[in-house]
DNA sequence: ATGGCTTCATAGTGAAGA
C-alpha cells in the first residue's frame, strides 16, 4: 500500500500535476493540502475518471485538504472534534484498514504573531485528538504539510533560522509530542541522502540552490512501522512547469497487493 | 535590504505563505 503527502499551493492551478503524477506513481492514498477551492469546485469528476475517490474539506482562498484513493473511503471525520475552526486543515478516514488523517498544520507566520499562538493551540489539540484515535486505529497514519522541520539537519541553514517559525522549540516539542504518542517518522527510520527537503522557496531559485525545508511528513503508527518498507521525498514534480513549493513525500507499505 | 516568488481577491495593490 503506497500512501502519499502533497501540499499543491491550489489545487485549480495543480490539478494537471496531480493527475500527471497519480497516473505516473498510481498511489493507494493521496493526502493533499492547501486547495484554495471550496467544495463545490472539488474536482471530483476528473479524479474518478483517473480512478481515485476523494473526501474534502475545503474553502475559498485559504487552506483545504483532501484524502484520495483508489479503494473505498470510510468513517469520514472533518476537523478536530471539539475544536472550533474556521480554517479547513483536517480531515481523517479509512482505507484498507488504514486510518489516513490528512493535516494541513498552521504556518505561525512569526515567533510574535497571533498565528503562532494559534499553531500551539492548534497542535495541542491536534495531540489530545489522536492520542484517543491511536488507542483506537492500530494502524494509523498522520500525513500533512506540518509546517515544522524536526531537527537541524531538516534545514538547509540552521544557523538562518534561529529564533524563525518551523524550528522553534515549541513547535518541535510538539512534533516530539506527536512522537511521544508512538507515531514514527517513516522518513527517518531508513538512511537518507543528506540536505533531504520536500519544501523549496520560491523566491531566490531556492530549489535550484536546494535551499530547503522539511516539513512535510508522514509519522505511523507503531504496528504499521515493520510494513514500512521504503519512504522518500519525490522531488520529480518540483522540477516542473509552475511547480507547487512542496513535493510528495510517499511511503510504501507492505505487504503490498492491498 | 523584512526584499525576493506565487496565489488569490481584486481591478491597484495587499495579504499570506514558509
Amino acid at each position: 500500500m503506497k500512501i502519499a503527502t502533497w501540499n499543491v499551493n491550489s489545487l485549480n492551478v495543480r490539478l494537471p500535476h496531480v493527475l500527471d503524477w497519480l497516473a505516473t506513481e498510481q498511489p493507494d492514498v493521496l493526502c493533499l493540502q492547501e486547495l484554495k477551492i471550496e467544495d463545490s469546485k472539488f474536482p471530483v469528476a476528473q479524479l474518478a475518471e483517473a480512478g481515485y475517490q476523494a473526501v474534502f474539506s475545503g474553502q475559498k482562498t485559504y487552506n483545504g485538504v483532501a484524502i484520495l484513493a483508489r479503494h473505498d473511503l470510510s468513517d469520514v471525520q472533518v476537523g478536530i472534534p471539539g475544536f472550533e475552526d474556521e480554517q479547513k486543515r483536517v480531515i481523517a478516514a479509512t482505507v484498507q484498514g488504514v486510518r489516513v488523517v490528512c493535516g494541513y498544520f498552521p504556518n505561525g507566520q512569526s515567533l510574535d504573531s497571533d498565528k503562532y499562538q494559534y499553531k500551539l493551540r492548534w497542535l495541542t489539540a491536534l495531540t489530545e485528538w489522536l492520542r484517543g484515535e491511536t488507542g483506537h486505529w492500530s494502524r494509523l497514519v498522520l500525513a500533512g504539510d506540518y509546517n515544522i522541520a524536526p531537527e537541524d539537519r531538516d534545514v538547509h541553514d540552521p544557523a538562518a533560522w534561529v529564533g524563525q517559525i518551523l524550528v522553534s522549540e515549541p513547535e518541535r516539542a510538539a512534533f516530539k509530542e506527536l512522537l511521544n504518542l508512538g507515531l514514527v517518522d517513516a522518513f527517518r527510520q531508513f538512511n537518507q541522502p543528506e540536505a533531504s527537503f520536500s519544501w523549496w522557496d520560491y523566491r531566490q531559485a531556492g530549489f535550484r540552490r536546494n535551499l530547503g525545508m522539511r516539513i512535510d511528513h508522514l509519522l505511523v503508527s507503531k504496528p504499521l512501522v515493520d510494513w514500512v518498507a521504503k519512504c522518500w521525498i519525490d522531488k520529480e514534480p518540483r522540477t516542473w512547469e509552475r511547480p507547487s513549493d512542496h513535493t510528495p513525500v510517499v511511503v510504501q507499505l507492505a505487504p503490498c497487493g492491498c
